[in-house]
DNA sequence: CGTAGAGTGTCAGCGTGGTGACACAGTTCC
DNA sequence: GGAACTGTGTCACCACGCTGACACTCTACG
């Protein structure tokens, strides 16, 4: 499934409202403003994707791929499989992955695989390259969405070199709640961004569901009481 | 101790070397190069910066400060004290911080602290500002650093999501170890990094010591057998 | 040279979280 | 409606790493 700008016939009007997401969604806007054109060189160049549940988005040593920015659905970017595996970042609607490796030449050490049905937007690593290279603004705002993935990389650094497993999962919800305090993630997932086997994350989620912070339900939490975790944290 | 060039009395030679080590260390050079007045500007920009051990570059929560590129000495990147202070990098010659705040305009999240006697050059707030703003070859360039620093945040974060305290200081040396596989670490800034106390890591070195993979002295240890460790990890 | 401070080696006791396993509940799809 | 699958709740046993402590060694510096 893949629809792209074709040039002479004017542009696809999906690609036009993928660029204009992006414009408002990669990197800080307030900063750094995206002029007509950028946008318009944007929509030339994205192609909108669809995924099935467990499809690969790219794969941990391959070469790379492009850059792919999410609409809608959980991306998995994970390292190893079965009891190992290690989940480093859950992508949800704006996230974008995909561009370290082309940056940087060399392939991807992670998996991104998606969980649900995912709707992406996504650049060719040659479009990427032109991309970055001609437009200065666009360079400018994707410097400030690399810089916001590090800083969030960083976060969850913190989160995991610290404490119990009470504290690190306490911050690992708050983290990954969206705007109303859900969490639509399995505990083995939970327990694979922790470093921890379920059956103890299963015993912390009950634990916490008990003192009344969280409601604990099928493949999802909801946050009830944000204070008292951060107090755990 | 700060030098700074100074407009109509010709550039500062510190500054000037300073500007081309920048340009040989900050981000991929081959695949951008940056222009001779691309490094005049940052000659220009330059200050040079002594630190004493223990003296703080940033601190976390206040304003942003400015970008430190160090050019030898270490400095560590650390969240709390005490018992309960968590060790996120440590930088060393080549390594570059302190501008994150300023693209995402928000106080840094740790502390930065000189651990030896260090030398850096030194960007303010407004200087990096301008610079990223009217340079796109350096902007470009920025990039790939900041792109290289995430994919390091997730190599560290990989290394503490799995396996054993042993598989996971075999990690951390491997990654911190320099080209003669030496690390200028105490073992409580090695347990900080990862999470654990001390005497725990104390007897994993012990371990590998036994083993013949490393080699510990004062402050300091030495890899022997680089194959051995990678297959621990 | 001698002292203060930082870093290292080591230990017994304890507790958190891992292991492996099984039963059951919720979801999906035919 | 029922089968197949994925996700959740729970348990007894065990081990790895934490705690707090103390003695010793190395280094820096007056």
């Amino acid at each position: 499934m893949v629809t792209q700008f074709l040039p002479g016939r004017g542009p696809d009007p999906a690609a036009v409202r993928g660029a204009a997401w992006v414009a408002r969604c990669v990197g800080r806007g307030e900063t750094v403003p995206l002029g007509p054109e950028d946008v318009a060189a944007l929509a030339g160049s994205l192609q909108t994707r669809s995924l099935q549940p467990g499809q690969v988005l790219f794969a941990a040593g391959t070469g790379p791929a492009g850059v792919w920015l999410v609409r809608s659905g959980q991306v998995e970017l994970a390292v190893g499989s079965g009891r190992r595996r290690a989940v480093l970042a859950m992508l949800g609607e704006g996230d974008v992955d995909g561009d370290i490796p082309l940056l940087l030449r060399m392939p991807p050490p992670y998996t991104a695989r998606a969980v649900d049905r995912v709707e992406c937007l996504f650049l060719s690593p040659e479009e990427f390259d032109r991309l970055i290279t001609s437009r200065g603004q666009l360079a400018r705002r994707w410097l400030t969405s690399v810089a916001a993935r590090l800083a969030s990389s960083q976060g969850r650094l913190v989160g995991l070199l610290g404490g119990t497993l009470t504290a690190q999962t306490a911050r690992l919800l708050l983290d990954e709640a969206d705007r109303d305090g859900r969490i639509a993630l399995s505990q083995a997932t939970i327990a694979a961004m922790l470093g921890a086997r379920r059956p103890s994350v299963n015993k912390v989620l009950g634990e916490l569901a008990n003192a009344g912070l969280i409601e604990v339900s099928y493949r999802s939490i909801r946050l009830l009481d944000t204070k008292g975790l951060g107090a755990l944290a």
